[in-house]
DNA sequence: AATTCATATTAGACTTAGCTAATATGTTTT
DNA sequence: AAAACATATTAGCTAAGTCTAATATGAATT
């Protein structure tokens, strides 16, 4: 592996590991939906989840659909629903260990 | 999914999400090693890599293995390796995507 | 039992990520 | 063309993550 893909796929990652855009991710994976959706069911900030949905976009992780005046977001393909099924896989074994990562803040 | 899940599973994801970290995944993938031989395939800080180590140890991504004055760790079981493979899998996606996509900013 | 070796921990500086509030851009509606 | 609406962007602040250097722990060697 290059620096350079070890490099995008941190960045890849690094598109997962934060809890508003999980929320997002959660929210959006069985139909896209508009930001203002998102932010209504997320109960969130409108800027907020758009910088969100601006790091989703620049991860390769959901694609936006201009329509009018509004965007839909969605997953960009089936393979990152599969990703996110396999973090609950993969949770599921370490469960327990993870709660008592001391590296975290709660 | 609860809120405590999503929280374990930022923690989770959050580990793969650095640098060092998927460096020393790569590094231990396919067999166990100490962490002075990390340190060095890796030219790493020791303290830097201990500090990652038991940051992927509390993530449960990787186990430790005393043996005498060593600590031999490695991944905490296949499914973890191929959640590694995955990660690879869905960044070449984005790599295609990306390389057809005419309208795509870098 | 003193020294060396392998690893872990701590402290403090530095960097990056994330939040809110304010404002800008662009598109409909009136 | 003005007002309302949907989304994006920016600025400034705070919190969290990461690094290095120094020190501690604990096992093996002498």
């Amino acid at each position: 592996m290059t620096e350079k893909n070890i490099d995008l796929k941190i960045k890849l990652i690094h598109g997962f590991s934060n809890k508003v855009r999980l929320q997002i991710l959660e929210c959006i994976k069985e139909k896209e939906k508009t930001v203002s959706q998102i932010v209504e069911e997320l109960k969130g900030n409108q800027s907020n989840i758009s910088q969100h949905l601006a790091c989703l976009k620049g991860c390769g992780i959901i694609v936006g659909r201009n329509e009018g005046k509004y965007c839909y977001y969605s997953l960009r393909n089936e393979r990152i629903r599969e990703l996110l099924e396999m973090f609950d896989t993969v949770l599921e074994d370490v469960h327990s260990d993870v709660a008592c990562c001391a590296n975290h803040v709660d």
